[in-house]
DNA sequence: GCTAACAACGTTAGCGTTAACGTAACACCC
DNA sequence: GGGTGTTACGTTAACGCTAACGTTGTTAGC
């Protein structure tokens, strides 16, 4: 039975040196000189060692890595959270493990099992709805768990996120008071996506306070791609019966759908109105200023990034975070 | 010293049977009865047992990870192969890590230097062009490595992608066919991103071997969010002279830049051509259908993930395949 | 009734690393 | 010169799991 990899052991040998040394050296802490340090660095890189990050986590029984969960990629919101978490962590030595449910909660819970037999420093998951079993699970591994994006009363640990109910009441409010009255909404089907539902629910809230307005109607559409979804939805509200503002989902589906109202001979904001959500990179270039909200998602993932390391360093903060949303009052919607 | 997890230990103490009967019960291999099995699997679950991959890798000296090396999360081209990708790998047992370099070769040479301590079972970049270091490393490793979105005549090991240099002529031969000649690029600084650089060369070639033809004026844009970076690329190109047709790096950059044409009252195609790159989700929606490229970022994932699946398994295959790309002759460049 | 074959287990020896503890050498201080 | 630190190491025993091989019991075949 032979060696055939180069570890310590390897390193120790040509170095004359004990293992320990070895490892001391390579991971930076005291209690080896500075000649040997270099020494021992020095035939390491000689003898093309790797280190091995499973012995070292095993050994630790814990490893430098974050698990994020997302919904999915084909959304830039979330594109916008990690470039603000990664490189928290980054400079902080931990590597990140992204994967995405696709708005799945049985793909969420597959991968928080998968996830906890790495030992993870710590776990990140999107919104606060998630299955009693997940919770408990997370809970008893003693794993800090972020959740980002929506807020909770009661997380897993900590979380950090906008309060989405209250952001469709802000924008369904700013529509109420520009007198529209026969509002529809744009989005996914119910419960699939829980914080679009909630923002939903804030517009509806916003309109029911109203006497004379009509409830929101609404269409719901899965396709993966936003801009066609927007418009397939439009067009289906179209076909369906009259409104004269329409909410969407995000920013992009708002697009899609003034592509149908434009197809329809239909003026904005003249004979329909438009409100979007996320005020993404998209709507700055519309010859229209998109009606939207400016939601902080890059905010998001530094606070929260910030948040998760100090917890893992055993640091206690705050449990909930709320992060305020900005409505942009554009040109998709009639002038005040 | 006292044990504070329940592993395999406490599970066989607990079922009279040894550690590695309860191994291979968990693991669903050959040689327990499945009396047996079930009684384990139900008393692993009772003690909430949660295995330890890091042990398990350590042992096997390899684990079920996929590493996947991206450019940026903020491009819907890769969110369609990561898409293609997953399902392949998570049917087959393998977890995938995914980063992101933002173009970044040092940040590459590091992502791989880590990737490599965690013993992955295959690792996935993206690109064709790589330091000598990281190809070194990689190959002596010997861990099956796919190259992806672009062909390599001598790859790492194996790549599945597509030729952008051709893309590129393909799309300036039909605007050099249409009758344009004095073209403009609106992309990535060069040496970002060395794909959209290779379609350049292509659009140049083109362009270049008609007389009479302008050559290609360019103007690049760095920053992250691709609607408002070509519509700067558009206004930029605009002031410094005059093009009848402009391509860009993709579709939602050739948007931004549509958005700026029509802030300064040209019309799209009278007076001016835009062709874009990837026939994403957009392109279906806007009232003028655009003229681009179709490239197939779902299969790259599927052949690619399939392929290195093989390799993984012992199989040896094709080292390079190359998948067609498909012209749009769309509306936003003139009729024939 | 003996052996061969096989299924169903158990034993042993690591995998590469680190924590905890031990030790030798030397300095320092009255 | 005895005590007390301090620095720079070395030794030992895990960490939780699996590969390889060994053992036992049962059945089949003749």
């Amino acid at each position: 039975m032979r060696r055939r990899t180069t570890g310590i052991r390897e390193i120790a040998e040509a170095a004359s040196v004990s293992m320990m040394t070895v490892s001391r050296a390579l991971r930076g802490v005291e209690g080896v000189s500075e000649t040997k340090r270099s020494e021992i660095l020095r035939i390491a890189q000689r003898l093309n060692y790797v280190a091995n990050n499973n012995a070292r986590s095993l050994a630790m029984e814990n490893s430098r890595i974050v698990g994020i969960s997302l919904p999915t990629f084909a959304n830039d919101v979330f594109a916008d959270v990690l470039s603000g978490m990664r490189g928290t962590f980054e400079g902080a030595g931990y590597s990140s493990v992204i994967d995405t449910t696709e708005y799945n909660p049985e793909a969420e819970h597959r991968w928080v099992d998968q996830m906890l037999t790495w030992r993870p420093a710590a776990v990140i998951l999107t919104g606060k709805d998630h299955s009693r079993e997940v919770r408990r699970k997370l809970r008893a591994s003693k794993v800090p768990t972020l959740e980002i994006w929506d807020v909770s009363e009661d997380p897993i640990d900590i979380c950090v996120g906008i309060d989405h109910y209250n952001a469709g009441q802000i924008i369904g409010r700013y529509a109420v008071d520009l007198g529209y009255h026969a509002p529809g909404y744009v989005g996914a089907p119910l419960g699939r996506d829980t914080r679009a539902d909630a923002r939903l629910r804030g517009i509806r809230e916003a309109f029911a306070a109203v006497p004379g307005s009509r409830p929101v109607r609404i269409a719901g559409r899965s396709e993966p791609h936003a801009f066609g979804a927007g418009a397939a939805g439009m067009e289906e509200l179209l076909r369906r019966e009259r409104t004269d503002v329409v909410f969407f989902l995000n920013d992009h589906m708002a697009f899609g759908g003034m592509m149908a109202c434009q197809k329809h001979g239909l003026r904005i904001p003249e004979d329909i109105g438009i409100v979007g959500f996320n005020a993404l990179d998209l709507t700055a270039v519309l010859p229209l200023q998109m009606t939207t909200a400016m939601t902080p998602r890059k905010r998001i993932g530094v606070v929260g990034a910030r948040n998760l390391l100090a917890r893992i360093h055993g640091v206690e903060s705050q449990r909930a975070i709320v992060l305020p949303v900005h409505l942009i009052e554009g040109q998709t919607t009639r002038p005040q």
